[in-house]
RNA sequence: CGGGGCGUAGCGCAGCCUGGCAGCGCACCUGCCUUGGGAGCAGGGGGUCGGCGGUUCAAAUCCGCCCGCCCCGACCA
């Protein structure tokens, strides 16, 4: 007879043997909810910011996640392939990526001084696939999807996988002939997502987004719900509008009071910064202040004014100039425009530069800024006749109760966090890398393109962000890396034969099951039981040496019932 | 990138100010005991005190440089 593996010896699902290193205290490291759970709950370990490495049971997680996406995209059409995650800087300067993607795309060089990069994604790669590979309309519509590590280098890693540096995606790309086939494709994949997430067990809400550095026209972003998220949503319950705030169109009424222009005063302000600051000390509600924002897109330097109570939408001033970034301009060259040091910019005097000013300074008069001198404020400004008449864009953060620019009523604020987005790119690719076929004439055209993430690893966090309670992770069903936890309490043989009989017949019967075997009290068991989230414990201890039952408890509700041991495989596996 | 904090056993931390044996709790190992919500007793193992350099008879402790991690900010005008 064979000699039995050391390993698996006796079933490798027994947490005598499973690699499960818990932890009875929160790491110092950890901020978020999921990040302490994952790690308290053995499913993650760092390695260094924003790498981390999954241990069996989140590992176990991870895959179902994957799974589902799997089963879903399959399901919609879509085929399976896996890309390099080492793309030549080649590709990426046919695009122009190479230049204006950021610091965020790891650039490195081989041994032959060859320039490559860590994919970020793979929009560069599957154009030159298809455009290698697809020669006619007859070939469309096609989408190929994968589901592998990314490299992003995050300014800031935070909060575990949820924004880690490298991470698990799915990507999707969709290739058609014409809009009307991509629009098909986005819809698709729309109904696709909202499958998948729902199979997650996840509260979300899709919202209209930005495209930022993929580009292309429109796009949507799937937001688990939850206060700890990065983004902010704005929500109309009335009609069902949904947007990022980064997006969402203020439609705001401003209403001013018709005042006489008064003479302008320069009134000295020693130390006095902020807009609360400057309010305070000048005796005027903020709205009455104007900041007067200085910005570096590309090689320009562009002033945006916006009322002193608004936050500046920089997505939108991007957007508008349209570069791939805008950024605040640093001291110096505030200094250099202004003649002042920062805290003090004005637009009274300012020569050289565009002029931009959000909506809410329209029609405002009399209004405070900064002097662009240091320690002084304008008073009594008004535009047209201190200063040119700036141009007026949309250029604020939407707020709380803000008008729906669709039906006006008044739109909500809550949190998310990004775990998909969908672009319709449309031929930005294609034309950049010339990726074409022959359609029905004979014509050569570019193809339209559509590209689709998800998250993985962040669905996984964001899926316990959103389940847990004081005692640990509560996973839902679809997602739990085991469907039930056989929890023995006591050392009697008795006890023992007749967890491990449960144990194989569970086993056979397909339930996913893991044994709590060790040698451990109660106390102990039920502690990490309820750590690890596992929907279903089977507890074999005092009722069992009583009435030869077991108890069932479920983990979300806490309920437990007396069952007989025989009729458990069937309650578990419908 | 700017500001703040931290780095001492696997985890959570004290010791540092005021230099003089490297500690506590949990975890781990052995034995006894115990078995329904992170038991008890006894014994034990485990440390480049983040790294390098300096000051000193003597450095976890003081000084300098570097590295790593966490938080906040990068919307201040």
């Amino acid at each position: 007879m064979k000699e039995e593996n050391f390993c698996t010896k006796g079933g490798r699902m027994r947490l005598s043997r499973y690699f499960l290193p818990t932890l009875r205290e929160d790491p110092s490291e950890a901020e978020v909810v999921s990040h302490k759970l994952m790690l308290r709950a053995g499913m993650i370990r760092r390695l260094a910011s924003g790498i981390y490495t999954w241990l069996p049971l989140g590992l176990r997680v991870l895959r179902r996640v994957e799974n589902i996406i799997r089963e879903e995209m399959d399901r919609a059409g879509a085929q399976e392939i896996l890309m390099p995650l080492v793309q030549p800087a080649e590709l990426w300067q046919e695009t122009g990526r190479w230049g204006n993607f950021g610091p965020e795309l790891l650039r490195f060089k081989d041994r032959r001084e060859h320039e490559f990069c860590l994919g970020p994604t793979h929009e560069e790669v599957i154009t030159d696939l298809v455009r290698k590979e697809v020669r006619s309309y007859r070939d469309l519509p096609l989408i190929l999807y994968q589901i592998a590590p990314k490299f992003r280098d995050e300014i800031r890693p935070r909060f575990g996988v949820m924004r880690a540096r490298e991470f698990l995606m799915k990507d999707a790309y969709s290739f058609d002939a014409d809009e009307k086939g991509l629009e098909r494709n986005y819809r698709l994949m729309y109904e696709t997502y909202t499958r998948i997430f729902r199979r997650c067990g996840l509260r979300f809400q899709a919202v209209l987004a930005d495209t930022g550095a993929i580009g292309g026209s429109e796009s949507h972003e799937f937001m688990v719900l939850a206060d700890t998220g990065e983004d902010r949503l704005a929500v109309c319950e009335a009609c069902g509008y949904a947007a990022n705030v980064e997006l969402a169109e203020v439609k705001r009424p401003y209403a001013y009071a018709e005042e006489p222009e008064r003479p302008l005063k320069k009134a000295a302000t020693p130390g006095v910064k902020s807009v609360e600051e400057v309010a305070a000390f000048l005796g005027v509600s903020p709205q009455k202040l104007v900041k007067t924002l200085l910005f570096r897109a590309g090689k320009e330097v562009v002033v945006v004014l916006i009322r002193g109570d608004l936050e500046l939408n920089e997505v939108k001033l991007r957007n508008l100039l349209r570069v791939p970034a805008v950024e605040m301009a640093d001291a110096e060259t505030v200094e250099r425009l202004t003649g002042a040091p920062v805290g003090f910019a004005g637009p009274v005097g300012l020569s050289g530069v565009r002029l931009l000013a959000d909506l809410s300074v329209r029609g405002l008069k009399n209004f405070v800024t900064g002097a662009n001198q240091a320690d002084a404020h304008y008073l009594n400004v008004n535009y047209g006749r201190d200063f040119p008449e700036p141009e007026f864009y949309d250029l604020s953060v939407a707020q709380e109760g803000d008008p729906c620019p669709r039906c006006g009523r008044p739109l909500d604020l809550t949190r998310g966090i990004e775990v998909g987005h969908i672009f319709k790119l449309g031929t930005k690719y294609s034309e950049a890398m010339g990726a074409t076929f022959l359609d029905r004439q004979g014509r050569e055209r570019p193809l339209v393109m559509g590209c689709y993430g998800i998250g993985v690893g962040r669905t996984v966090a964001a899926a316990i962000e959103q389940n847990h309670d004081e005692n640990g992770i509560i996973f839902p069903r679809e997602i739990a890396p085991f469907q039930a936890l056989i929890l023995t309490l006591g050392p009697e043989q008795a006890l023992l034969e007749a967890s491990e009989r449960l144990y194989q017949e569970l086993q056979t019967q397909g339930v996913a099951v893991l044994w709590d075997d060790r040698d451990e009290r109660p106390g102990v068991k039920f502690k990490d039981a309820d750590l690890i989230g596992i929907p279903y414990q089977i507890i074999v201890g005092k009722k069992f040496r009583e009435t030869g039952r077991v108890e069932l408890k479920e983990r979300a509700t806490g309920r437990r019932e007396e069952i007989s041991p025989e009729s458990l495989p069937e309650k578990l596996s419908s």
